[in-house]
DNA sequence: GCTGGCACTCCCACCGTGCGAGTGCCAGCA
DNA sequence: TGCTGGCACTCGCACGGTGGGAGTGCCAGC
């Protein structure tokens, strides 16, 4: 029915109103903003009609009317097309990212130009170690029975585990046991690598097989377990910004939840590449993020993902700008990492 | 003379007043709240004198005083003890640091605790590498004609690069380069790398002259460079949760200088090994640190610092108990990294 | 040199009010 | 049947006036 479509034109002139000005949009505004060829009477039942639905609320009688999680679910759904990026954003993008020496500056870099092109808090998740193959394992000596394990993956990560022994250790073997770390565990996924163990046990030379042991299960617990993600933050100021507003007054609670990490690393890791996911304000489970809404991403090569970026703000933001932001800056990235 | 003792006396009452309860302090309150055995009337006119010299002042009149930040600096300088920690603390403290599992996890823990023990953003510095010696260099094959360095120092950071060679590189070559490398830079101190590359360069057999000289110059180039020191901030809610008065307001200026990291880069890294430096206020020659004050201390072994570490909050903070915290804080990581 | 008293200042919280934006409903019209 | 203009009603909010209270400076007395 023609009803219907005009009611939801209503709902995308009402966010798009509301995010732009934060103001609770009125019938009498819509009227006269945009060309929608009825009056605002009319508009008035299409938005009784909305509210009915859930779509809309008002925060009291008299006011005008604000969108409800529900409704921007809807308008992110059905109602926007992810606008395109301007020449100028795109040149930006380049020229941010450009210059990077190594992962961390790559990553860091990332925040902080997605936090400038979106005005929103950025969140860029390492690659994950579970996704990631190892490509050499460094072992060096740090005191008579210290090594320390330091760990390359393909997708550039370098992590690094102090490994105590019970005996000391002479220079030869360490040698021998990086030789043997190397070819037993070199192009193999970390998330396989504990297969691996049984064999490498067996083909050591006796005298190192206590020291393989302890070496390995280091490895497997400390590194193939997720929780071992990485999270950089940028932008936080943006949400002390102008948003105090949107997050009834206070944004310690977000914050927070942005510092533990655990609960958007679980969020983030969620992705697929190329898909952009948005979840918003109650559809978080969580409570902290309750009011926020994310818009995440998964980056790397096209068949996977090495690991998910996003943007957290208020509910009430810029979806479809947001969306192509986060997408193209993906995108970049993900030609980057694959270079390297 | 008696007179100006008890004048300090009631400086010292009206900061500590003042930091407690965030409200303006008169001469009622602070006669029924401290022993001070004189009457409100006599202590007005203290307060009149201590105004005059600009230790304190009145908001408006008729409001009580508040400590400026002359008035706070001589507080730290001459007022106040550093207060021992509780046996609590102390016990916080280890239970927090224990089970790091790298140098990583250390400093991230750090700054968790130091923001948790204070209530204010932590800052922690990674071990300055212009600080650091070279324990062993990884060079790692990415591509064809593309390798990748990895330097560990002595205090427990890994650096990576890339770096692109003008030509392919065989395997024989690499192991070779990784010998030659180590040999002329293990034990060697970053800022003393530079030194070293002639005689390097020297000895290095033809055929690898070109990739030594390459290699050499992105090592020196960006990572004996300062400006490649890092920063951990955390505890950001803190600054959003109950300051925000203090700050005028807003607190976006300041944490966008905190993500800048620079600024306070070169603050933290202005420290020695067990003094606490404590910076008041206009004190920070940066326009978003007016308002702020810096606690700051170096940690590492008794001669030198490995790096400074510290927190950022309202002028109006709790020094004694805050300086307590960092100096603890320090010590114990200090011994920590000593270890490792 | 300290003290109690006193007059004065001035912020701030409180309150009532009018305005305006916005709504819902209704009768009329295409 | 659905859109429109009109109208009465609601209610938040900005606004201005006001009283109380906290705090001060000064002064005379001890």
């Amino acid at each position: 029915m023609a009803h219907d479509e005009r009611r939801l034109e209503v709902l995308r002139a009402i966010v798009q109103d509301y995010v732009s000005t934060n103001d609770p949009v009125g019938s009498k505004a819509l009227a006269d903003r945009h060309d929608l060829g009825v009056s605002p009477a009319t508009i008035r039942n299409d938005m009784a009609v909305l509210e009915e639905q859930g779509y809309i609320t008002q925060p009291h009688t008299s006011a005008g009317r604000v969108p409800t999680d529900k409704g921007y679910r809807l308008f992110v759904d059905r109602l926007s097309a992810v606008k395109p990026l301007s020449v100028a954003e795109r040149r930006a993008i380049e020229r941010f990212l450009d210059g990077a020496v190594d992962l961390h500056d790559v990553l860091g870099r990332t925040v902080r130009l997605l936090a400038q092109l979106t005005r929103q808090v950025a969140v860029v998740q390492y690659p994950t170690l579970s996704r990631s193959a190892v490509r050499h394992l460094e072992v060096v000596q740090v005191a008579a029975a210290r090594l320390m394990l330091v760990l390359i993956t393909d997708t550039g990560r370098v992590e690094q585990r102090v490994v105590d022994c019970p005996v000391d250790i002479d220079a030869g073997a360490v040698a021998e046991l990086r030789a043997l770390l190397n070819s037993a565990f070199t192009g193999v996924k970390l998330t396989e690598a504990g297969d691996k163990v049984p064999d490498l046990l067996e083909t050591a030379p006796q005298h190192l097989r206590g020291l393989v042991a302890t070496v390995s299960s280091i490895l497997l617990e400390t590194l193939v377990e997720p929780g071992e993600d990485r999270l950089v933050i940028g932008g936080t100021a943006n949400l002390a910004r102008g948003s105090a507003l949107d997050f009834q007054g206070t944004v310690s609670p977000l914050l927070e939840a942005l510092e533990e990490q655990v609960v958007v690393l679980r969020l983030i890791s969620e992705v697929e590449a190329g898909t952009v996911l948005v979840r918003i304000g109650e559809e978080n489970a969580h409570e902290a993020l309750t009011g926020a809404s994310l818009v995440t991403v998964g980056y790397g090569a096209q068949d996977r993902a090495l690991g998910g970026l996003g943007i957290v703000g208020p509910t009430r933001m810029d979806y479809p700008t947001n969306m192509a932001a986060v997408r193209a800056v993906a995108r970049y990235v993900g030609q980057l990492l694959a270079e390297s």
